[in-house]
RNA sequence: GCCUCUAUAGUUAAAUGGUAUAACACGUCCAUGGUAAGGAUGAAUUCCAAGUUCAAUUCUUGGUGGAGGCACCA
């Protein structure tokens, strides 16, 4: 007779095999009202699956994660089902659970219009009053495979193909409805409720493969209560108001064009916002030891085709014939660059570690699906750097890159970091001491900075071990940005060496390193993050001096000067127009202070400052003014 | 690249098988102002190509760009 054990360490005896549910009201009327799934010996299963042995259970509700994800997946599930009850003929294929919903893949000739997707809702919200009772049964594989055949469901009864031959597999059923599904599910459709949205339907490669055909994808959201699901549109409302893209107008940062798909047509303040990017940047490397180059844009075919990228990353590059018939690549990276600036001299142990910077712009031709504003573009600027140094250098290389790394972020505004580590991949170069060695070096690194970190087994380079940095957003998101990688290839390839201690030429590690990774997709990045809103050190435009009337136009031109004098990026808006509306203009393009000058201040030889989203004004001596936020202007240490 | 949707003034949108309308922005004029839109007025538009049609911005096809996904992101 089973003895169950609860989280709280509460046993309880029961005389005869019992469910989930049979438990659920042994301890309170509310939990069996608002059970979901269990777990029997941290395995989900439905409330109703019967209990004959001794077990650890759990009960979970809508408010537990498993709980949610099984509202989720049941909503899903009644997708599939009202789908099918509203065009016969469709096939279901999957149906997953993801972050804040669900999607399920359908296989139809015709597609899902919004209009239907509509129709699709509303009968789902019919199947949940119907209120179903979801009914398991365990079938034969074999027996599943003919069954899903005969009723047309090819792409189930390949699902099914797949499990191994031995296993027994699950139906569930809501009245005549079925569908292979390994579970749980909630006791009956009617314990779903209606707090979910089908929101989008797109194309997905059946198994996620481009070679495969075309299914159509419903996404939907699902959620414990009415309000969970206004809050979750609602943040998807906030997110949609920090699109870069839009702000990016509406602050007169940047544009695209026909003539150039995913290549940035840089603004003036878009532009200036870049180069304070950079210039911060520099002066960070310098004091850590780079030394900056650059090198040609174009480069002949054959240094490529050494290198290897001819051949790896040949059809994501952009190429260029000349009148006298050479064929030059315009480059995609600018390590090969690097190594030839490294090449030329002689190079000593001594002169180790060698980091050289590079801002280099390059050009990949990416396929046009994945072009995203400035977070997916075919050209852009890596704040690229190669560091030549020994097998021994790497643990203590890799950990100063990780620490200027985190300092920058931080000094931006990101306080959350989280690291991924990518180990050897299958198809690799290099002999397996050296990785040994190279990715201990990198882990020991890793391990040094206390961060939190994950591991991608096998996702490393071809070429050698890596680091990518992941931060974290004012909401939460999180975007790969910069990258740490050994390469135990390409100096070899490109010839590099130094001359050691003994006198030997031997061939020196380089390790790759990007911290913003696109200064494009990193201001972007920026634009989200902030909300528009950037700091005022960074702000392409920190001020607008605005005069009360056209009386005191030379005393805000005095103010402009002498603000433009002090560093501070300003303008000067003499426009026909009355304080509340240039108040008005100047907030919407985000910009962080507004300096208000009348009568008052010109008496009085002061400045009214308002800052942006404050409704509080502060008026204080010019002097004082320039003191104070000239000596802003730089990134907070 | 693939699927679906989409393309109208600088921007955001509206309308129509008989070449288009509004708001904001822009120009001019009036108003000279104290913390999120003062008033008048003017100029400005149907992505490209082919087809159907007496007539296409509207319908069809193709191209190109954009959006959301998928695949891709070495």
């Amino acid at each position: 007779m089973p003895n169950i054990k609860l989280p709280d360490g509460k046993e309880i005896n029961f005389d005869k095999p019992i469910t989930g549910l049979d438990i659920a009201e042994k301890i309170s009327k509310t939990l069996a009202k608002q059970a979901t799934v269990i777990s029997i010996n941290d395995e989900l299963k439905d409330l109703d699956h019967l209990i004959k042995n001794d077990s650890k259970v759990k009960i979970f509700t809508s408010k537990d994660a498993e709980g949610l994800d099984t509202i989720r997946h049941d909503t899903a599930h009644i997708t599939a089902m009202a789908v099918q009850e509203l065009f016969p003929g469709t096939q279901v294929t999957i149906g997953p659970v993801i972050e804040n919903g669900f999607y399920y893949d359908f296989a139809r000739k015709e597609p899902f219009t919004e209009d239907d997707l509509k129709r699709i809702e509303n009968r789902m919200k019919e199947i949940v009053d119907r209120d179903v009772p979801t009914k398991r049964e365990v079938w034969p594989r074999d027996k599943a495979i003919s069954h899903f055949k005969k009723i047309g469901e090819y792409y189930k009864a390949e699902i099914i193909e797949s499990i191994p031959k031995e296993e027994d597999v699950s139906i569930y059923f809501h009245g005549e409805w079925h569908d292979l599904c390994r579970g749980p599910h909630l006791s009956s459709t009617g314990k779903i409720g209606k707090f979910f949205k089908l929101n989008k339907v797109s194309g997905a490669y059946w198994r996620g493969d481009s070679n495969n055909e075309m299914l159509q994808r419903i996404y939907g959201t699902s959620w414990a209560s009415q309000k969970e699901l206004d809050d979750y549109l609602k943040r998807i409302e906030e997110a949609e108001k920090r699109d870069h893209r839009k702000l990016g107008k509406e602050m007169d940062l940047f544009h695209f064009r026909e003539e150039s798909p995913g290549a940035v047509f840089w603004h003036e303040k878009g532009w200036s916002l870049f180069q304070k990017l950079v210039n911060y940047m520099r002066a960070k490397q310098k004091v850590a030891g780079y030394k900056e180059i650059n090198t040609p844009e174009i480069l002949d075919r054959s240094l490529w085709e050494k290198s290897g990228h001819w051949d790896k990353f040949g059809e994501h590059m952009y190429t260029s014939e000349t009148p006298d018939e050479k064929v030059f690549a315009i480059k995609p990276m600018n390590c090969p660059g690097c190594v030839q600036v490294f090449n030329q001299g002689l190079k000593s142990y001594r002169d180790l570690p060698l980091k050289m910077s590079e801002f280099g712009k390059v050009h990949r031709y990416e396929p046009s699906g994945a072009l995203h504003g400035l977070l997916r573009v075919r050209a852009f600027t890596q704040d690229d750097a190669h560091i030549f140094c020994t097998e021994d250098q790497i643990t203590q290389e890799s950990l100063t890159v990780t620490n200027l790394i985190l300092e920058i972020y931080k000094e931006l505004g990101f306080e959350k970091v989280l690291l991924k580590y990518s180990d050897r991949p299958e198809v690799r170069v290099g002999d397996d001491a050296v990785w040994d060695k190279a990715e201990d070096a990198l882990l020991k690194a890793i391990k040094e900075t206390k961060l939190e970190y994950s591991i991608n087994k096998g996702e490393g380079a071809f070429y050698g071990p890596k680091i990518e940095f992941v931060l974290r957003d004012a909401i939460g998101r999180d975007w790969q940005c910069g990258t740490l990688q050994v390469d135990l290839n390409l100096p070899d390839r490109l010839g590099a060496t130094f001359v050691d201690k003994d006198g030997t030429k031997k061939v020196p590690v380089m390790i790759h390193r990007a911290l913003f990774g696109s200064l494009e997709r990193f201001i972007g990045i920026l634009i989200e993050h902030y909300e528009g809103k950037l700091p005022f050190w960074i702000s392409p435009l920190q001020a607008v001096i605005i005069p009360i009337s056209d009386e005191f136009d030379d005393y805000a031109k005095k103010i402009f000067k002498l603000a433009s004098q002090s560093g501070i990026n300003c303008e000067i808006d003499l426009k026909n127009h009355n304080l509340n509306y240039k108040i008005r203009e100047h907030s919407l393009s985000k910009v962080p202070l507004l300096l208000i000058c009348g009568k008052k201040e010109v008496d009085s030889d002061t400045i009214t400052i308002r800052q942006l989203d404050s409704k509080k004004q502060e008026t204080m001596k010019t002097k004082d003014f320039l003191k104070n936020y000239s000596s802003l202007n730089k990134a907070p240490l």
